[in-house]
RNA sequence: GGCGGCGUAGCCAAGCGGCUAAGGCACUGGUCUGCAAAACCAUGAUUCAACGGUUCAAAUCCGUUCGCCGCCUCCA
């Protein structure tokens, strides 16, 4: 195997290798639990479960930590607002994320370390690196010595005089150094605290991660995630502390997504442009949300609009026809004597899927050129299917039925094309008639109707009828097994 | 101001120095159909924001300009 990945660390792409072969060692970012989460956090755990579902693929193990941040700012203001305990508020939209993750199908990680369960060894860890006079308690506060980690801003690749041009960092009387970070706040009154040498507090952000990563993946490990915007501070600080406590190497190579922008704008609170997850899926299937997320590199920005989940779901709904009308080639009708459709390039072509689509993700995960690759071999697949006559050719039937196999594994990965397709469209079918006013009896009635009609030579009943049901977004199929319908979209 | 990313057909999106610039959606023409729809087939960028440069060869590398976005403060 040799999966090219994209390093932060080292800016460009280069093959990975595990430390330990055939075990990766991954963490995570996980959220901040004080809030619904929206579709930016369902690309960030997409796209690492995507990740980890590869390397599985590829017969690896993989330890996968995604934390959950469980105390800050953020939700000791929220919970004052909701006149409840911070743990309360955390724990509760912990259980939300949990119902999100369900419903989009996300794997579980092998562990999700709470920070506030880690206190000891956050404490532990600050000690360290007091003790190596790396960081300095002061007026309750512990920060950390930036100046003295000569390797600050290697991750971000700023400099610190660069940065303190910028300075945007606000003036804090207990710190030797503007550009300190705090490791360990004291707590005010009314507070959640926890006790440490340095008096009552709670840990900063940042030295969480470096201490529930160090627990459950060592000093040094394969891979570290997060969202772009992670970047800076808070991996450069974990780096810094991480590298300057245990004299290693951090993490071999850095992975970083891009966002969900709306207009071509990041999505953020502060802007009022944010969709949450259940959001979407009140109205989208979840794999439409995974289709359209996998649509895009994941390092590339991913713009999210109606006419977008459209398409996605409108190109979902081809794979998943393709598969169910293969499902449905009845076996029985299998003959030797019938003419054999597929050419030799078709049959090239199909047996190439797994090769080409793990060539795609091989470099950087590419999922965008791996849907092409399903969306080609669909192409090949229906025109076999359209020219095999009553009877099919036993090597087309053979190709067919094995590439829609292959097909079903390989969309694993993305998580899509896992129902089973008939139940698939069927649902759909449903979950759209629910919309509308008209009843599927009433429909068939009408079906029923317009084939007397059509087998008459009535075509202006025919017709009539047809755009009777045209009204109610019904739209019509005929073909030799009869007729369906569909829904047209609205 | 500092750092980073992006700009490929109407829209979305691959491509990472050299085969005809993937694929999807939409459009158009054809096959099919009583007519449609669906499906299938066919069609679209002599060109990759602009201008220079390197090279036998560039969408791909370098420089300049224009436009958009992100980080530098909590953030997926």
């Amino acid at each position: 195997m040799s999966v090219k990945i994209y390093n932060t660390l080292k800016r460009k792409k280069e093959v990975f290798q595990p430390i330990e072969p055939g075990h990766i060692k991954l963490y995570v970012c996980g959220i901040t639990s004080y809030d619904y989460c929206h579709i930016g956090h369902a690309r960030s755990a997409l796209a690492f479960d995507m990740i980890v579902r590869y390397f599985r693929y590829l017969g690896n193990k993989v330890t996968y930590i995604r934390n959950f941040t469980d105390i800050d700012d953020k939700i000791i203001a929220r919970a004052a607002e909701q006149n409840c305990s911070s743990k309360e508020l955390a724990n509760r939209f912990i259980d939300e994320f949990y119902v999100d993750m369900d419903k989009l199908g996300v794997d579980r990680p092998t562990m999700e370390p709470k920070a506030t369960e880690h206190i000891q060894e956050m404490v532990d860890l600050i000690a360290e690196l007091i003790e190596k006079d790396m960081a300095y308690p002061s007026q309750g506060d512990v920060y950390y010595r930036v100046g003295s980690f000569p390797g600050y801003g290697k991750l971000s690749g700023r400099k610190l005089e660069d940065m303190q041009a910028g300075a945007r960092i606000q003036i804090n009387e207990n710190k030797d150094d503007p550009m300190d970070f705090v490791l360990w706040k004291a707590s005010k009154p009314g507070e959640p605290s926890w006790e440490s040498p340095w008096g009552a507090g709670r840990p900063g952000w940042h030295i969480e991660c470096s201490a529930m990563s160090r627990k459950y993946l060592g000093d040094t490990f394969d891979i570290h995630g997060g969202g772009q915007d992670l970047i800076f501070p808070h991996h450069e600080n974990e780096l810094a502390q991480s590298e300057a406590a245990n004299d290693k190497p951090y993490v071999n190579l850095w992975i970083h997504h891009g966002f969900v922008t709306i207009r071509d704008e990041k999505m953020s609170k502060s802007l009022g442009n944010f969709l949450t997850i259940r959001d979407i899926l009140e109205h989208y299937h979840p794999e439409v949300l995974r289709f359209f997320i996998f649509s895009t590199q994941y390092r590339n920005p991913l713009d999210f609009s109606e006419a977008a989940m459209q398409q996605a779901m409108t190109g979902l709904d081809r794979l998943y026809e393709c598969l169910a009308a293969v499902e449905s080639l009845p076996a029985g009708t299998v003959s030797d004597d019938a003419e054999q459709i597929a050419s030799a390039k078709d049959i090239k072509k199909l047996e190439e899927i797994e090769d080409r689509f793990q060539k795609a993700m091989n470099n950087d995960f590419n999922t965008a050129l791996a849907q092409g690759i399903l969306f080609e071999s669909v192409k090949v697949m229906n025109k076999i299917r359209r020219q095999a006559a009553e009877t099919l050719n036993a090597t087309d039937y053979e190709l067919l039925t094995k590439s829609a196999q292959t097909i079903t594994k390989l969309a694993a990965i993305m998580g899509i094309l896992q129902e089973n397709p008939k139940t698939y469209l069927a649902a759909k079918k449903s979950a759209m008639l629910a919309e509308i006013d008209i009843s599927e009896e009433e429909i068939q009635n009408l079906i029923t109707e317009r084939n007397q009609a059509r087998n008459d030579k009535n075509w202006a009943r025919s017709d009539e009828i047809r755009d009777q049901l045209l009204k109610h977004n019904i739209e019509l199929k005929d073909s030799a097994e009869g007729t369906g319908w569909i829904i047209k979209k609205g």
